[in-house]
DNA sequence: GTGGTCTAGACCACG
DNA sequence: GTGGTCTAGACCACG
């Protein structure tokens, strides 16, 4: 598993390893039933402490994308294309209010903002 | 000077107070050389501290905004409309790139992204 | 705020002292927008350490009983009696069917299990 | 004997393992005297540790369902159907009252416990 | 002052 | 070995 946190972001190091793993298990990387890391191995690797790593570990769980069993380890919930893809246009979604929220604040209309957006789809697309 | 601080808001009260002027200042309402409260003024009636009026002012001061002389007070920078709206969709591109990098590490594809921004936008049209 | 937490109880420290939160704002001795003590005065109080507090106020804050904000503090979040029957409904409901699991695993039927039910109900009623 | 564990439970497996013999014990599937597979070879045909069955096996011998001679095996206790009812009684009674003690700590009265309970078994009785 | 995050080290139950 | 919890102390942003 491939994991790089930088102490130079303003995002916690939790939350930058949760997105890491979130990601990698939505692309398919991590496949369901997949053993993670023990939270000492990883944390050890990527230097950092354990209840980082537990922190991590915990909010997945909590949003169903790993589960944990004492003494036995922590594992990928196998699940759904489908719901993945799901999960993934819901955060997508939230994100995407908030920056109608800041357009709006800037004083840009709604056809302003999807102008650029449209705009910044082309750049992106070359 | 209209500005309403939410308690229950995540946001940080000195950006809630921050987002409010520069909108009044990017909308006209608070034209240019217009003399904005005193710290300790605005302070006062909004019921919030001096250090958290000190901040907003400060930031808005770094992105020219307004401009503050000593003794005197704070004032709005006389700009031009275009150069407004031009610092807002600088602002609005920026996290609108965050944005469709967000999607990318999802694995949504740029078409899925412009989808929901569109549905998105027609819901906050209503 | 009356807190008592047993060093000699399995339940984690910061579960005991979620519950006891929790069912004080369900029976209403705290009211909505009740400001909590601060994690660290709360800490210092029931002399635990910063984290367990955090972590009470947290999950709590996450099944929505209460809010924090960062510089500002906690507060209990206002919420309908109705809603609050409610979540104590549920909570009710998840232990009751993991009792009758375990009544099915000892063999018990289920008329025998409602029967002794009764039964413990006239004696918790004298 | 027929055992299954499931590593996604959250029950530790060792629970697991003594639930599913002491069941078979009450139900009579394991009748008085039967002996028990080795502890080695269950561990082995279970696909678990040693550890795990020792502890499963000494509970059920601590509370007497099973007895253990030394260098002969593991066998199960011949024991009355009655006092065997009794055993499971007494201990769904202990987590019974758990359960009201939990309900009255949520505010609910005993009526209202009582009535989500029928429900309950209703619901499970489909 | 407030909450948010992190570390380094510890002890526990489970396997 | 595994995860679960806890402490004591630290530094940060915000007010």
């Amino acid at each position: 598993m491939w994991i790089h946190l930088s102490n130079e972001s303003k995002e916690p190091l939790y939350k930058q390893l949760k997105v890491q793993i979130k990601q990698q298990i939505i692309d398919g990387t991590l496949a369901g039933d997949t053993e993670l890391p023990s939270i000492r191995a990883l944390a050890k690797s990527i230097q950092t402490s354990v209840i980082t790593v537990k922190r991590a570990y915990s909010e997945l769980e909590q949003e169903e994308f790993i589960y944990t069993r004492a003494g036995r380890g922590t594992f990928v919930k196998s699940t759904d294309k489908s719901i993945l893809q799901e999960k993934a246009e819901q955060q997508f979604e939230e994100e995407a209010n908030k920056l109608f929220h800041l357009g709006g604040s800037l004083g840009l209309t709604l056809d302003e903002m999807v102008t650029i957006i449209h705009r910044l789809k082309e750049e992106n697309n070359e």
